[in-house]
DNA sequence: GTGGTCTAGACCACG
DNA sequence: GTGGTCTAGACCACC
């Protein structure tokens, strides 16, 4: 379900994080269901419990579950945060625009792009 | 001419870089140009003359400027480069496109992103 | 009469010996009325009996009940108990109200606050 | 400048996040001045550098610093933070009011407790 | 020298 | 068994 791209530049807990934030918000992870342990998911993934721990830390503090001590993690569902998590998103997006405008690239080289990919996108989930 | 944001994420000396680039493909910086010396950079900028000397070896890397010793950095103008430049932030943009896919935000919104950036930038450019 | 908030960092026993506290300070408890079973409790909650016995343990510890072997816990009304129960409450206050000031909190907000919060609170009560 | 209490249960990392922040937002660390290096702190107070890069972690994530890499962590002065923040300690404030409450304290003798801190307070501040 | 990440291993509180 | 904290020691990128 998890998976580590060793050649990404990002740190391990942040690959986790984000991998979790889009499993939580394209629903395969249902509000209420228990994510894996820390510790089953270290020796999964085979890498230190503290890396997973600060994965979910994080997932915790940005709302997307919540820890009961002695029991487990669990997925929460906050429609309205995943509002701001696309918003989030979005801006990312956006600067991403601004670089490529402002060294010259196209605007109709971008839209063409932009086409490509979703349809790309969506002929693999229809698929 | 160069601006450091030490509220960016990204090191500094990328940040030169990127801004170097801009200015290389834009052509406010000319093909044959002198680049300012490291050393009066550094003090304009206040900042390690190292830093400096690596953002001029990355742009020196990927095509950008050219080294003469004694003399200095000059720009080069490598039409067929900045091609390969686009491509790279193009790249960037697709990716971008994707995570945001990923996680459910929906196609016509980045359309309308996209149309709103582009608009804007060209307002501001045009200004 | 005892409910659990699982997104409450404080740990579930301790949640529900502050309920109870409530609840027989209150008087909706009364003097040797008989507490729920630990496994009556225990499975109404749907928690392990483990947890119920340690909020019961610490309940009796601070004197707001006693146990009977084989017949169960009963209440306790200790007047004298109740002041300093009270006493400890007041402390916690104190502490709050200082770390406020400290972090520059005007004092004119914490009475305004205060007169909100115990208004809304009869106001509540009284309904 | 900061004293670690290891009678206090909350984690370590969490009073040195609460102490600094005590200590930018009353103004006694100013806008831009560097904060102690992770290393340093470390020794002076002689706990292991992840906790303080824990801590500062999240001052960071809460916005009350800024770290440069290379350079160090420097204190970013935002009032409308600051203001965020207070309205975080008066949330925390009316919660314990409520508790008092829920228990049976009178509201005089809440009225009356702050009362007290608040001239004991001053007192202190004066003096 | 600085911060940032990761591993290994330990201890505690909770259920 | 669960999460949460802490220590010790290492490596990396940056300045």
């Amino acid at each position: 379900m998890i998976i580590i791209d060793y050649n990404d530049k990002r740190p391990i807990y942040e690959q986790i994080v984000e991998r979790f934030q889009t499993l939580i918000v394209s629903g395969v992870l249902e509000a209420g269901e228990k994510m894996p342990s820390v510790r089953t998911l270290a020796v999964e993934l085979s890498i230190n419990p503290n890396t997973i721990q600060r994965a979910y830390t994080e997932l915790e503090r940005d709302g997307f579950i919540y820890a009961v001590k002695g029991r487990g993690n669990f997925v929460k569902r906050d429609t309205e945060l995943f509002e701001k998590q696309k918003e989030r998103l979005l801006a990312g997006f956006e600067k991403q625009i601004r670089v490529c405008l402002r060294q010259g690239v196209k605007k109709e080289m971008l839209f063409q792009r932009l086409q490509e990919v979703v349809t790309d996108f969506y002929g693999e989930v229809t698929a």
